[in-house]
DNA sequence: ATCCCGAGGG
DNA sequence: CCCTCTGGAT
């Protein structure tokens, strides 16, 4: 069995970003608030939980604190209370308000729009600022790879690596720029509702015919 | 029992 | 590099 060719590859990678793009025409605005300042706060709220989970404490959090400056003098048991289904709550308090005061007193209360300036922030990795600028201002500046992207990623055989930064450069070779951060967001709902560690359910995988790894 | 759209700190 | 922080889903 000869080996997939570079251009099939890309060909097969893109149509499965296809079918997934139609499959969960949601995943993009899952998160996405009405302003870059919502975003980002609720971006840095779903480390390790659900949009579903994130969404169900955002009304109240935003209608306290509808912006930067009003996060920023909050009081930090009340957020606590607030976002505490979300889990890490403590440190996400501490988080969102460090960064909110962080916003008003070097960023005049905006969202800054490189990865350098974000990374600065508060509560703020390289995986959160890549959400923010993509999903926030249309930035791809390059593709998560947490656990669902690179298991699946391997199991759909778009990379062999196992280095999240080598994994990374072969999906960003893969996949033209527009498609980086959308990407990612895919990968992580089908890995979750689909393709799980544990027990894919390749009966119901809208791509397991474009997948070599697939049981059916 | 185990895993998760992570970041910060020792 | 390894640890901690948390709740919820499965």
């Amino acid at each position: 069995m000869p080996r997939e060719s570079k251009r099939a590859l890309r060909e097969r990678a893109n149509r499965i970003f296809e079918l997934l793009a139609e499959e969960y025409p949601d995943a993009e605005c899952a998160l996405r608030h009405r302003s870059p300042f919502e975003l980002a706060v609720a971006t840095i709220l779903s480390a390790q939980t659900t949009d579903e989970r994130v969404n169900m404490v955002t009304p109240e959090l935003f209608g306290r604190y509808p912006d930067a400056h009003a996060l920023a003098a909050a009081d930090l048991a009340e957020v606590e209370e607030i976002i505490r289904s979300t889990g890490f709550y403590r440190n996400k308090a501490r988080n969102i308000v460090g960064f909110a005061q962080a916003l008003v007193e070097e960023h005049g209360g905006e969202v800054p729009r490189s990865m350098e300036a974000l990374t600065a922030l508060p509560g703020v990795g390289r995986k959160t600022a890549n959400v923010i600028l993509g999903n926030a201002f249309g930035i791809d500046e390059g593709i998560v790879v947490d656990t669902h992207v690179k298991r699946l990623s391997r199991r759909l055989g778009l990379t062999r690596e196992e280095n999240p930064e080598k994994i990374e450069r072969d999906l960003m070779v893969l996949f033209p720029r527009e498609r980086w951060t959308l990407l990612s967001h895919l990968l992580i709902f089908h890995g979750r509702r689909v393709c799980d560690a544990r027990r894919p359910r390749c009966e119901a995988c809208v791509v397991a015919g474009l997948c070599p790894s697939s049981r059916v």
